[in-house]
DNA sequence: ATGGTTGTATAACAA
């Protein structure tokens, strides 16, 4: 079957319902992990979202962070956090098996600054991540890690890489940690599909128009195993919702896959 | 120039 999985930092679900509901219409993703849902489990539209004919696997926190699997489908298995026996602090990653694929949904730490804790922590966060790959999954399952990875791997995916060289989000040492992550066995689904293109997923809103003038990054992802990169057909970023009215400062990704029994 | 805006919550914090 033809099978597209979008991911999408949508920055407060509950401030964006109508224009996600909008977009759910209009791009039909079989599956789509949201980022930054900024709300309580029991706080999350799970009532308007099954109306739109998608259920939610959710895990929320107060005011922050927040991250949630929609499908169309009920997932076989849903996994919160690392389930490695210490309890995340924060609603940062959510997994799910539907449709025969292991989602694996993570907003990473921003990090802050390279000289804060919370860079350390970005940096441990990847460094978990990677173990937890490495001990639940092999690189011959259908399994995609995706979502704000707040990372930009290379200097064509942030607008101005000699200015931001070294800052959050583009430093050596959070490029070599997620380096470490996808030696494990993924691919980069929109670089595999638009090699040497310069395309966004995050324009600052405290930068002046920067969507309009494209000063932006690529940091949310779609990482895929071979069985899966090599069933990928297409893979875009959809620019529509960023230039709307009150938009988030992400725009979805997505990959459509062609998927044997 | 170390700025700027946004969501959540209602004062700052995180991004």
């Amino acid at each position: 079957m033809t099978w597209t999985l979008a991911t999408f930092n949508i920055n407060g679900v509950r401030a964006r319902l109508e224009p996600l509901l909008s977009w759910l219409a209009q791009a039909a993703p079989d599956v789509l992990c949201l980022q930054e849902i900024k709300c309580q489990d029991d706080q999350f539209p799970q009532a308007a979202l099954a109306e739109a004919g998608y259920q939610a696997a959710v895990w929320g926190q107060k005011a922050y962070h927040g991250v949630a699997i929609l499908s169309r489908r009920p997932p076989q298995k849903v996994l919160k956090g690392f389930d490695d026996g210490q309890p995340l602090a924060e609603s940062r990653l959510i997994s799910a098996q539907v449709d025969g694929v292991w989602v694996i949904n993570t907003y990473v730490p921003q990090g802050r600054d390279p000289g804060h804790p919370a860079f350390q922590e970005k940096l441990a966060f990847l460094e978990r991540l990677g173990r937890f790959l490495r001990a639940r999954f092999q690189p011959g399952d259908r399994l995609v890690w995706l979502g704000d990875i707040n990372v930009a791997p290379q200097p064509l995916d942030v607008f101005d890489p000699e200015r931001l060289q070294g800052q959050v989000g583009f430093h050596p040492a959070e490029q070599a940690a997620l380096a470490q992550v996808t030696a494990w066995g993924l691919s980069d689904l929109f670089r595999l599909h638009h090699p040497g293109e310069k395309q966004f997923t995050f324009w600052d809103y405290r930068l002046p128009k920067s969507f309009a003038r494209n000063l932006g990054w690529r940091i949310d992802h779609l990482l895929a195993t071979a069985p899966l990169a090599q069933a990928c057909r297409a893979a875009w970023v959809d620019t529509g919702p960023r230039g709307q009215e009150k938009p988030s400062d992400h725009a979805p990704v997505l990959a459509q896959f062609e998927l044997g029994d």
